[in-house]
DNA sequence: TTCCTTAATTGACATTTATCAATTCGTGCG
DNA sequence: CGCACGAATTGATAAATGTCAATTAAGGAA
């Protein structure tokens, strides 16, 4: 494994404070794994064997009801996903698939139990960590029930124009069907949301959009602290 | 306090395991409080002071933005609320009031996080309760993505009528007005989603619903395992 | 009981969102 | 380079949901 690597592993939430012979041990009974985009990671209702960190890629969390799917959460790098169902050895609620070319750190379920159990501190950071999954899944219903499909664009074009350190143009990131389906809108919708926004200072351009007027872009968001700023 | 209520109050999930020094501290240093309905216990955007327990009655947790409010989850006795934010001092992202006479037992926030750092068994079942949490967001975030309001309506019927017992008739256990915020929609098209459901089997007198006919109402709502069933 | 207040329902209409179809756009491959 | 394929956009229409107003129903107090 490269060195950098390693160290944004470590840098983690999830292993703050923990123990080196814990770490060391999760991380070398693990493997690296490189995946293809639209790989079939997690499929709902399997029983986890890995805890995932994404290393390098992108990866969708998607779930499906009654021939209809919603994407749930997209995970970037560096990030572990599906830790509450190891912790509990639970089913898995949402499925996973790569949208790009990723490598991904896989770490036996098993020893993440058994480390939580050895580690009072890697305890504590899970604890905190799923105190941060909780209240992101809190944020997300709130953003889906209390917020119309552009209000829920702008708001998103907001967090990335400052998460991108106010650049003059932000980088969508994925394929707009895809931000679509986070945002629980249809392409179709997107696109005219898109078109709404260019009343409020924004112009898309392929793959990036521009925020020409961040003031009026704000005035029609609504931004809230409680539901747009991460802990 | 009453001995049935310690009773229950020891049988939480959040209490398994712990040790009864552990949980007789909690629970003295703590208080209990009554409340009449509509007492206003917690504000969006305050600090946590105590972990709330229901003892007796309802309570809501709803949250605001922009003006619009919306119902997160009703808590019925005996639940605790406002885990999360209590053990990470983090800001509520939820407001909560009492919807009926309630009795809550009121445990400092500071006695929980010295009882979390002193008792690994009471670590454990955090970590298992704030799972559970987690689990029940992602449910509901999937609820109001994959489903229309009638089928939010007639799969929370289907719990229902499992949660009690299969009875004939089940109680709706709450305003309508509530419920239909709880379902993510508004008075109006609750009333009209209960008069679709007419056609598959359910008839509402009131405060009760009777389901006349449960394979027509599962044909309609088509329940999934993953989203209606607990863990 | 009767009155009074509030919840619930119903209807008419507006807005939002989804669906289907038809182009247009963009990118990668031959 | 041009072609081909999938993504994205646009338009037309339908379905779902929200809003406003009016009416009915239900529950509590005098």
């Amino acid at each position: 494994m490269r060195h950098e690597d390693m160290a944004a592993i470590r840098a983690l939430r999830l292993f703050s404070g923990v123990r080196e012979s814990t770490f060391t041990q999760l991380v070398q009974r693990g493997f690296f794994h490189r995946f293809p985009p639209g790989v079939a990671l997690i499929r709902e209702g399997e029983r986890p064997d890995f805890l995932h960190v994404v290393v390098n890629g992108l990866v969708e969390m998607y779930a499906t009801s009654a021939g209809r799917e919603t994407t749930l959460e997209l995970v970037h790098p560096v990030r572990t996903f599906i830790l509450a169902a190891v912790l509990g050895d639970l089913v898995h609620l949402q499925a996973a698939r790569t949208l790009q070319p990723s490598r991904i750190l896989m770490i036996p379920a098993e020893q993440v139990r058994a480390a939580v159990a050895a580690d009072g501190a890697f305890m504590q950071a899970i604890v905190a960590e799923l105190t941060r999954n909780y209240r992101d899944a809190v944020r997300n219903l709130k953003d889906q029930k209390l917020r119309t499909g552009t209000e829920r664009l702008a708001n998103w074009l907001l967090r990335q124009h400052r998460a991108q350190g106010d650049p003059a143009r932000l980088e969508i990131g994925c394929e707009k069907r895809t931000l679509a389906a986070r945002l629980g809108m249809t392409p179709e919708n997107l696109s005219r949301a898109f078109a709404a926004l260019r009343a409020h200072g924004v112009n898309v351009q392929g793959a990036w959009a521009e925020v020409t007027d961040l003031d009026a872009l704000a005035g029609f968001a609504r931004p809230d602290p409680l539901l747009d700023v991460e802990d």
